[in-house]
DNA sequence: AACGGCATAAACAATG
DNA sequence: TCATTGTTTATGCCGT
């Protein structure tokens, strides 16, 4: 592989820090997201500064930067305590679900939420590795989100969102830390996130109850008690990857108004419908792992909804982030894996998947409820 | 044309 | 009793 621009030998962080283009929190955040999915931020670059030495800017204790905003996405749990690195990879266990929010410890205000609505291109991701970058996930052509008028916000706010009721339900339950809802907040995620359902026919409720029962990828699981009437519902782990492939068979936005773009230019009351065709185009596309996509999709958005697309936009036009990871994770053929479980279906890609849905969603403004106490 | 997936509607039972 | 939840059946649309 050709050099990669930017790449150059040894460039002490130090040296970088100087000047970072970026403040020395969201590049923790980035490089702690990184490090949660289980992979190695070797060095970060924006518009030619160069960050490799994470070590140094993960320990730095000071805050100075630190000017966290009341969040609007309320995280359960252990905010900012992100898992170690080690943490149990395997695809049977559940114990991902409950304590990998990839971006747990980012607090997004709804202004961040809304700036992301103009987020452009001018970030590209290059992805140091033998595997070719995901092209499909991150076009080359230039696109010019910014010039386009914005959407009239009812327009998409209001029409009924791409999504089968199944995958509707599976964000919701996704979206919950304990991965399991009552069928009463479903409706509330659904009419939360998709406006639509707020003023539509009540028969949508009905569809909801009838996927629940219908469809096999949903399990009821025993009432919690003081929940009152009905059940928790939770996805068959076993019919997870069915649900993450009938994300790719929604329709995505037409290309006109570029997928990439729409979902980050969307309504500027509701973002949230508009964050999601990007899910599901990323989760179309998941027919083979794309290291480092789910990195770059995470980073690109952080930058845009922590800081708003100024960060984006003060870059030059030719900026772009440089996402490397260590070529020991490149090396798949020497050893079948990291033999941390992995399973024979998804494998690795599911990973992927998985993180990415997770990070994804969690942007998307998905509220966490905190988890119930220990029993 | 057949088939599968999906949405929608409706009826009904169970439950709090 | 009533509202909610859960199950089941039926029907039609749409894409393959």
């Amino acid at each position: 592989m050709a050099p990669m621009r930017g790449e150059r030998g040894g460039s002490p962080a130090r040296g970088a820090r100087a000047s970072l283009p970026l403040p020395r929190r969201l590049i923790r955040q980035i490089a702690r997201h990184v490090a949660s999915s289980g992979r190695s931020l070797r060095r970060l670059e924006v518009s030619g500064k160069v960050i490799d030495n994470f070590d140094d800017i993960g320990d730095a204790s000071d805050e100075s930067d630190l000017e966290t905003p009341q969040p609007a996405v309320a995280c359960g749990g252990n905010a900012g305590n992100l898992p170690p690195a080690d943490h149990d990879d395997d695809l049977t266990s559940l114990s991902w679900l409950q304590d990998r929010n990839l971006l747990r410890g980012i607090n997004l205000t709804k202004n961040d939420m809304e700036d992301t609505k103009t987020i452009t291109s001018q970030v590209v991701m290059k992805v140091a590795s033998k595997t070719p970058p995901p092209v499909a996930r991150v076009p080359s052509p230039p696109r010019t989100p910014c010039k386009a008028p914005p959407s009239p916000p009812a327009s998409t706010t209001l029409t009924k969102p791409p999504y089968s009721f199944s995958c509707l339900i599976f964000m919701a339950i996704e979206a919950a830390p304990t991965r399991a809802l009552p069928v009463k907040e479903i409706y509330a995620w659904i009419i939360r996130h998709f406006p639509y359902f707020k003023h539509a026919p009540q028969g949508w409720k009905n569809s909801v109850r009838h996927n629940l029962s219908l469809n096999k990828c949903f399990h009821k699981v025993a009432a919690a008690p003081g929940l009152g009437k009905g059940s928790l519902w939770t996805v068959d782990p076993q019919h997870r990857s069915t649900l993450l492939q009938a994300f790719g068979r929604q329709p995505v936005p037409p290309a006109e108004s570029e997928p990439e773009a729409a979902a980050l230019d969307g309504g500027k009351n509701a973002p949230d419908p508009q964050l999601f065709p990007y899910l599901a185009r990323r989760l179309a596309a998941d027919a083979r792992p794309q290291p480092g996509a789910d990195e770059y999709l995470a980073a690109a958005t952080v930058l845009a909804m922590k800081y708003g697309p100024a960060v984006l936009d003060q870059l030059p036009p030719a900026a772009h982030l440089v996402i490397s990871r260590c070529a020991r994770d490149e090396h798949s053929y020497s050893g079948g894996g990291e033999g941390e479980g992995g399973g024979e279906g998804e494998g690795e890609g599911g990973c992927e998947e998985r993180r990415t849905a997770e990070a994804l969603l969690n942007l998307a403004g998905v509220r966490c409820e905190p988890p119930p106490a220990p029993s």
